[in-house]
RNA sequence: GCCCCCGUAGCUCAAUGGAUAGAGCAGCGGCCUUCUAAGCCGUGGGUUGCAGGUUCGAGUCCUGCCGGGGGCGCCA
């Protein structure tokens, strides 16, 4: 509406509209309303005419022409500042209205009409008969927070997840089972744990014993062959494995609709190569001295080194990772030919590799090559004296307490940091999560002593799981997450508790009021600065949901949510609800609170993270 | 050698090319007989690594340096 008043009058004066209108928000606590800024059209003006009046001048000529035009709409008020139209939106009457679209659309609120597109996530891609470790857990939380919030912005979304369940790391865990722990079977309850350590050994016997490695070699051979027997105890095992990251995304709320199997793609691989890639002339062979490529910046005729070559075969004819990626694309498309985007959560080291896939998928001929995305994300550090101590078998939770913190607080230099890796020795997650919860818990007894007991578990693994999935998406995927315990379940400030204490305060209020939410009113009072700047929160929720989306950040989200929870505690804070003057302000405000705790569950849902009652 | 990412307050990080660069933590000082103090208020803290350029306007875009991390034909 305001848009359509500023080209009518740009129009009447035959003043260039601007190419693309962007509104943001005028500057100030505890106003509402958006800001436009004249500067571009100004600027276009004076060079479309030729005229040789300063910019800024002229901008602030515009405002101030525009101002009387946008205020013939009701409830706006609008000035003319530095070049800027900012525009006041009246709280009593849009206010109304906002905490009213929240309360009607409730859980959907933020959410956008399906738009009838799916696209793909691929995520997680955990290696079986190996480990489940902090270093996996980014890329977990960062998928499904962005499969929900494209959700949310109107994609369909399928969630696939890609299994590693075949490779050396594999069959020298089956060596190592055959030989040292042949019929023993995991504890139900931390099968991964176990499972990663039978790994963990069979690394270490591996390199004490360079000469059991022709066991081994034979083993792979076994495998090559398609040994009935084999295939049957590898079955068996990675199910193990399976079971355990099942809990894994159990203990997450994530979940998967369509499971790819690496092993799947060996045979459809190596055919894809023999068939397609030599005959086509995009791949060279080498074999047996070398062996098969495709020398990508020779095709296309780059003079500088920029997709470099990418190997797609051994010069044995053995199948690497790089052959199973073309035939996993290509099955993607197969199963669902709509995909308008097929996104690869995949950590910022394989940017090149990516980059090779997509670009030999288009030389193939794929017309969907161009809707493959990379969506690269950067490593979680780990205090170097964290893993050390993570690679003692038997660590008391305290002792690592005590190295975490002794790590970040450094006398003056920094401690060294290391990338979390299965290789390196793993910090576990059920150890991990063991640990979180206590400490969590610890606070709650401390916070909240009445609750009972099951009521204090679960708050615990709440607020647990909400702080390190609040560490993980709170920050730009391109940057290094440096974790250590102080900090990922630091419970104060800009941290997921924070977030879901407000959600309590709310739920708080809304219970005493008698848990019926009063009709819609008007406020007759006068909206102090924070009722207006909680409105002003409520009502951006939606697009930053959608920008979100757009870049595929859900750090926008976490933003969104840490502002109204603060807006909301200083809110709380200065108003009044239950015993507000009088009852239309009471019910406004409780309509407010109610508004309010809808918007922040609904954030902390698209961050994967809950909103307790309670804490 | 080539390529990618990062560099913002003591620390951890924000900031669709827009107004006086903001939060949290840590420090100091206040606020709980009144809706949950995991909160709120106040206070100090900056040459946005350096130098140029584009622009009415640059933390943001371009070029070159400096510093840190990562990647570059048979690992995944």
């Amino acid at each position: 509406m305001v848009q359509d008043r500023i080209r009518a009058y740009l129009r009447e004066h035959d003043i260039p509209e601007p190419a693309t209108w962007r509104f943001s928000k005028p500057p100030g606590e505890g106003t509402w309303g958006i800001s436009f800024a004249l500067f571009p059209v100004a600027a276009a003006e004076v060079r479309a005419k030729g005229l040789s009046i300063p910019v800024p001048q002229r901008a602030q000529a515009l405002a101030e022409a525009l101002r009387p035009v946008v205020e013939q709409i009701p409830g706006v008020r609008a000035e003319a500042v530095r070049g800027y139209l900012n525009i006041y939106l009246d709280p009593h009457h849009y206010g109304r209205q906002v905490v009213d679209a929240v309360l009607t659309q409730g859980e959907h609120y933020g959410r956008a009409p399906r738009r009838g597109e799916r696209l793909m996530v691929e995520f997680s891609q955990p290696n079986t008969h190996k480990a489940f470790h902090v270093g996996h857990l980014r890329n977990v939380i960062l998928g499904e927070s962005i499969c929900r919030i494209l959700d949310a912005a109107g994609y369909d979304v399928v969630r696939a997840n890609y299994l590693g369940d075949i490779g050396w790391h594999v069959i020298k865990w089956l060596w190592n089972y055959l030989k040292f722990h042949p019929g023993e079977e995991p504890p139900e309850e931390y099968k991964t744990r176990w499972v990663s350590d039978l790994y963990v050994e069979a690394n270490r016997r591996l390199k004490e014993h360079p000469e059991y490695e022709p066991e081994v070699r034979a083993l792979f051979q076994r495998w090559e062959a398609r040994d009935p027997e084999l295939v049957a105890l590898w079955e068996k095992t990675r199910q193990w494995s399976i079971e355990g990251f099942e809990q894994i995304y159990r203990l997450l709320d994530v979940h998967f609709d369509r499971v790819y199997y690496e092993s799947e793609m060996e045979e459809p691989g190596k055919a894809l190569v023999e068939e397609k890639l030599i005959p086509m002339g995009i791949a060279r062979d080498y074999r047996p001295e070398g062996p098969v490529v495709v020398p990508l910046d020779e095709l296309l005729g780059l003079e500088k080194p920029t997709y470099r070559t990418y190997v797609v075969l051994r010069s044995d004819g053995t199948s690497l990772y790089a052959t199973k990626d073309l035939p996993l694309a290509i099955k993607k498309f197969e199963e669902y030919p709509d995909l308008v985007r097929s996104i690869y959560v995949i950590d910022v080291r394989q940017s090149l590799y990516m980059k090779q896939i997509f670009k030999t998928l288009e030389l193939m001929g794929y017309p969907w090559a161009d809707r493959l995305y990379h969506l690269a994300y950067e490593l979680v550090l780990l205090p170097a004296n964290m893993v050390q101590e993570a690679e003692e078998v038997e660590l008391e939770p305290d002792e690592s307490i005590a190295a975490s913190a002794a790590a970040s607080e450094g006398d003056g230099g920094k401690a060294p940091l290391k990338a979390a890796s299965s290789r390196e020795g793993a910090v576990l997650l059920d150890k991990f999560f063991t640990e979180a919860h206590r400490r969590a818990r610890a606070i709650v007894e401390e916070k909240n002593p009445s609750l009972p007991d099951e009521v204090k578990d679960q708050v615990a693994w709440q607020v647990a799981l909400g702080a390190v999935k609040y560490t993980m998406l709170a920050r730009e995927n391109t940057r290094t997450v440096t974790f250590d315990w102080e900090k990922a379940l630091d419970f104060k400030g800009n941290a997921a508790p924070t977030i879901q204490y407000a959600h309590v305060r709310c739920a708080s209020l809304l219970r005493r009021a008698g848990g019926a939410i009063p009709e819609s009113v008007t406020p007759t009072h006068e909206l102090h600065p924070a009722e207006i700047q909680l409105i002003s929160e409520l009502a951006a929720f939606p697009q930053t949901v959608q920008r979100a989306a757009e870049e595929y950040k859900p750090l926008h989200i976490t933003n969104a949510a840490f502002r109204l929870a603060q807006a909301f505690n200083d809110f709380y804070d200065r108003c009044p609800v239950l015993s507000a003057e009088d009852e239309t302000t009471r019910a406004f405000r409780l309509r407010l609170v109610a508004a309010t705790k809808q918007t922040l569950a609904n954030a902390l849902r698209l961050l994967g993270i809950e909103a307790p009652e309670v804490m």
